[in-house]
DNA sequence: TACGTTATCCGAACAGTGTTCGTTTGTCAA
DNA sequence: TTGACAAACGAACACTGTTCGGATAACGTA
């Protein structure tokens, strides 16, 4: 490792920094090629040497995002006995990172940034995947353990996409129930972020309630 | 109604008509008010006459959206016997209008445009509410026909924003069913949308799924 | 009809954006 | 030391939203 691969990785690091810390403290419309050459002291054209524009910046952006979003949630689930726990802790984890980094979730699964298009070989939908698989390995082992029952037979799905991502593959009505919980708590994280919910209710509880509902759909027996 | 009354009229609707075009057409990047006016035919400064810029503009664009969607729910969950199929008919209303209008539904429920603030009076919240009356009124049409029984008591809702909206009031744990159901569903269209799901699946059928269970849940005896 | 008022419209300008190009500076290895 | 390459920059281009001053047209009224 040469001193100029050293510096280089430094600078690379610095201006996704930058990038981050301009997203969470301004909002998505101050994440700008030029505010964040600015904050690293640099000309714009001279971001070009490490990255291939704003749009390859903001890529970074999310791969880096959604593996701290995945780490958030490993630590939360870790060490907690009985497998409901750490679902629910790990639910609850998804949506505490939410609240904590509100940019950044809604860079990672909403559009906040118009004209921004996600890269063809698929960087950050592999991120994404890092994100799902705690709660998959989380139900197929609520299953081989016994706490749940098998799900009953449903519309299939898929698996060609995100079986081979994850280990020992993926059972395609597993996946169904994984996208139908992960679609439930996301949809209350989506809406309360952006305001949609009412004022002045304690939306800590509801989001705990439909938790219950949700893990006592799933066949848990509390 | 005097004729220069009758012109404005006409060209701020042709205005937000060439904008939800563009926005349709060609994606929330280029809902540009310098686009907007090339697209009516008239410089970028005129369009300060009938707006007070480009995020005037769009908050009219979104009160029309909102309406839009909630004619389509009301529409669909017309004219069938049981409550049950009209809230199953509104349900899948919300994720058709989204199909068909991705990025209006995008433009009301996420917020794609960078730098955009919603005015403080809040004419787009009292939209937003005109699409959530159909599914509260049908939830509470379903409990007094005895269709389903009272929910549960949970976690306290704050109706005070809502209720002087909905006629006859609102009942907090009524409230609270109806946001959690609408959380669930919602996170389905808004995962889907964004391309979150594994491609080649048929999202038709799990949204279906979906929905049985949400139903369900809710205490319809099918 | 004539006049004063007002709405409308536009051109120019300003500050900001992403990106490209040509050039210069600095660093490294042969 | 010299040649090759990475890195950095200034200037420019085509955009954007917005403001301002002035011109033009339509209006209500005397």
């Amino acid at each position: 490792m040469t001193r100029r691969e050293r510096l280089r990785e430094e600078l690379v690091a610095e201006i996704k920094n930058a990038a981050r810390t301009r997203l969470n403290e301004a909002g998505a419309a101050e994440l700008s090629l030029r505010g964040i050459a600015r904050d690293v002291g640099m000309s714009p054209a001279s971001l070009y040497t490490y990255f291939d524009g704003l749009d390859d910046v903001i890529t970074a952006l999310i791969v880096d995002s959604f593996d701290d979003q995945a780490a958030a949630i490993r630590v939360a689930a870790a060490g907690a006995r009985s497998v409901q726990t750490r679902l629910r802790r790990a639910t609850v984890a998804y949506r505490d990172w939410a609240h904590e980094h509100p940019e950044e979730f809604r860079l990672l699964y909403e559009s906040p940034i118009a004209g921004y298009q996600a890269p063809e070989d698929g960087p950050t939908v592999d991120a994404a995947i890092r994100v799902m698989t705690p709660f998959m390995e989380l139900l197929h082992e609520a299953w081989t353990t016994g706490e749940i029952e098998a799900p009953p037979p449903g519309p299939p799905i898929d698996t060609k996409a995100t079986a081979p991502r994850v280990e020992g593959g993926i059972d395609a009505d597993w996946l169904r129930v994984g996208i139908e919980t992960w679609a439930q708590f996301h949809g209350f994280v989506s809406l309360e972020l952006n305001g949609h919910f009412p004022p002045g209710t304690a939306l800590d509880d509801v989001y705990d309630h439909l938790i219950d509902n949700i893990t006592t759909r799933l066949g848990f027996t509390d």
